[in-house]
DNA sequence: CTTCTTGCAAACCATTTGCATCATT
DNA sequence: AATGATGCAAATGGTTTGCAAGAAG
């Protein structure tokens, strides 16, 4: 049982809820993913293992990992939501091109410290993964 | 004739569009909300000085003052966007709760500074007003 | 003429929801 | 029984688009 696991169990079990068989087999398949997805990707990543699991189950869960704080939603400037994994991964966060759709990953330990630092004092936790700042990439300007 | 719209026509020339009359009414009306407003109010709030404008030419301009550096495009969680208008303000950027969705404007100088610097590294412009952290506030979290 | 604009209504499409069914406690 | 979970199909709702008619050059 890894991690990821007994972690999304620890946050169901908060809420009252259990850990189904279609739970775990979204959670296995998110943490198996590399990078970002969209959840139609998952859907159809699943699909192609024969793992039957509806649409809207896959919709609902996503909800919960992302409230449990396993897994990141982020908009990307396009009209469906991107996901991904954070448990066991290095903070980073996104220059998002606004016309070509490319996403730069980033890690600043000097913004990272800024932004620690604001947000304590209004008393604002931020998310993992979900510091976003949109433009135009070297070849969109 | 304000500095919006001489910039906007500017804008609309290069692109070998013109500045018509829907389009000056929904740019004044744009720039005489304060703060953030979503596509469907500036719609109401036309329609309730008389004005009339299709929805589609709302989103039809919005899209090109965007495009024009002249209204900023930010996703705050909703299934909608939200925009405002950038012209002769200060730079600042969002925290925004993804629990209770609201908005805390923040500007901080030496995150601005080190944002420029990583920017520039990278070759990538960032545009104003789309720096957003998600996250939870002190009453959500 | 040709290209640009607009308004209308229909289409789009990611996401959500109502409901019947099944599982679990 | 009662509550929770799932799958299906239909609904939702912000946004986009096809099209016909009008305006501009």
């Amino acid at each position: 049982m890894t991690n990821e696991i007994i972690k999304f169990s620890q946050y169901l079990r908060t809420k009252g809820l259990s850990l189904t068989q279609e739970r775990e087999t979204i959670l296995n398949e998110v943490f198996s993913l590399e990078g970002h997805f969209e959840a139609e990707e998952l859907l159809f990543s699943l699909r192609k293992k024969k793992k039957r699991v509806s649409r809207a189950t896959v919709y609902r869960t996503l909800d919960l990992l992302v409230d449990a704080g396993l897994v990141g939603k982020a908009d990307m400037g396009e009209k469906h939501s991107h996901y991904e994994h954070i448990f066991g991964h290095l903070h980073h966060d996104h220059l998002v091109c606004i016309r070509c759709g490319k996403v730069i990953e980033f890690s600043d330990k000097r913004i990272e410290r800024s932004m620690e630092k604001l947000c304590e004092k209004g008393g604002f936790e931020h998310t993992s993964h979900c510091f976003q700042v949109f433009g135009y990439c070297k070849n969109c300007r």
